[in-house]
DNA sequence: ATCCCATGTGTACGAGCGTACACAACGGCG
DNA sequence: CGCCGTTGTGTACGCTCGTACACATGGGAT
């Protein structure tokens, strides 16, 4: 018999949901396969978390923040006289580096929220966040743009199965940047 | 009872699909929901498509090209005076107008491709085909870069829910083509 | 000390799913 | 004409799913 009042149970659901989605996809996430994940009797699923949306909420609130900490260690508020474009190429490729399971787990909760409204609001923070880590280097009009940019670059690379091209990501992505 | 051997049987099917898709998103999307909405047996269904990825891919073939046919005949090999940047932006706010199904339906079966590697050719000879559409227009890399950055903006819309804002896209499209 | 409710657990139900498979009907071919 | 493979159909099996609900437990309020 588990230890009751457990106040970790809940992040521990929320971690074997990531690990869930990240191995099976959201296809193979359900109350269930995350119990069994997280090893806790399947009603404590349904009691944290009546839906599955709220469970992809909480997930994908948490992978988010796990990227805005890279983002700010790596992309923050240092000088402006590095390359904008050079270090967000570089970014991404890091990001995809070794296995792309990380990349395609986030990506596959942001894209979520095309079907489902709950995830909208999330998804919606995600991109104000990294507008906001942007906005030391740029104007906010140029930080959303390259924003969607790397959006696209990265869905090309993911979806097609085409390997990531740094040089190309540096030059477009340097093509948005106004010049000054 | 049914006639037999119908030609059309099968495209009967995708349609069904895709009709189902747009309606209840990939989650619903199954042997027995497509044979309902086609009012066909369900083993006509599991007869013509083994799998339901044979089946997306089908589905996600035939929408491409429909959206084809559109850029074709709007943003075809038409003179070069045009405001390329501008095009583009009207299309995109073409395609949004009214309500958003049908964009909403062509990306959920697009970003599929995230999971389901059968998937993956279909949406890279998608990319390939808007790329060689503006191949009268601009050079490669250019083209490629576009598509990038209209996936970002539609992205950008559909899943915050944001409205789309084609002054905006006009402007960053506009960065990404070289003057000249 | 007692009560109460948030928290946690176990089990069962009905629905929908992919799959398999036996059978029916058509149409080309020898 | 008669055979046979392609196409089409109906049904049933076993599985997983969300959901509901009754019950257990323990800490905080009274």
């Amino acid at each position: 018999m588990a230890r009751r009042h457990d106040p970790e149970r809940r992040r521990r659901i929320i971690d074997a949901a990531i690990r869930v989605v990240g191995r099976s996809g959201i296809a193979g996430l359900s109350h269930r396969s995350v119990a069994a994940e997280a090893d806790v009797p399947l009603g404590s699923t349904t009691y944290h978390f009546k839906t599955l949306d709220e469970l992809m909420v909480a997930a994908l609130r948490q992978a988010n923040e796990g990227f805005a900490a890279v983002l700010a260690a790596r992309g923050g508020p240092q000088d402006a006289r590095t390359d904008l474009a050079a270090e967000l190429a570089a970014l991404m490729g890091a990001w995809l580096a070794g296995d792309r399971t990380g990349v395609e787990l986030e990506y596959e909760l942001y894209l979520a929220a095309l079907r489902r409204p709950a995830l909208r609001p999330v998804a919606a923070e995600w991109g104000d966040a990294v507008v906001e880590q942007l906005s030391g280097r740029t104007d906010p009009v140029t930080a959303r743009a390259l924003v969607a940019l790397m959006d696209g670059i990265l869905l090309q690379a993911l979806l097609t199965g085409t390997p990531y091209d740094e040089a190309y990501a540096r030059d477009v992505l340097g093509r948005v940047i106004p010049a000054g």
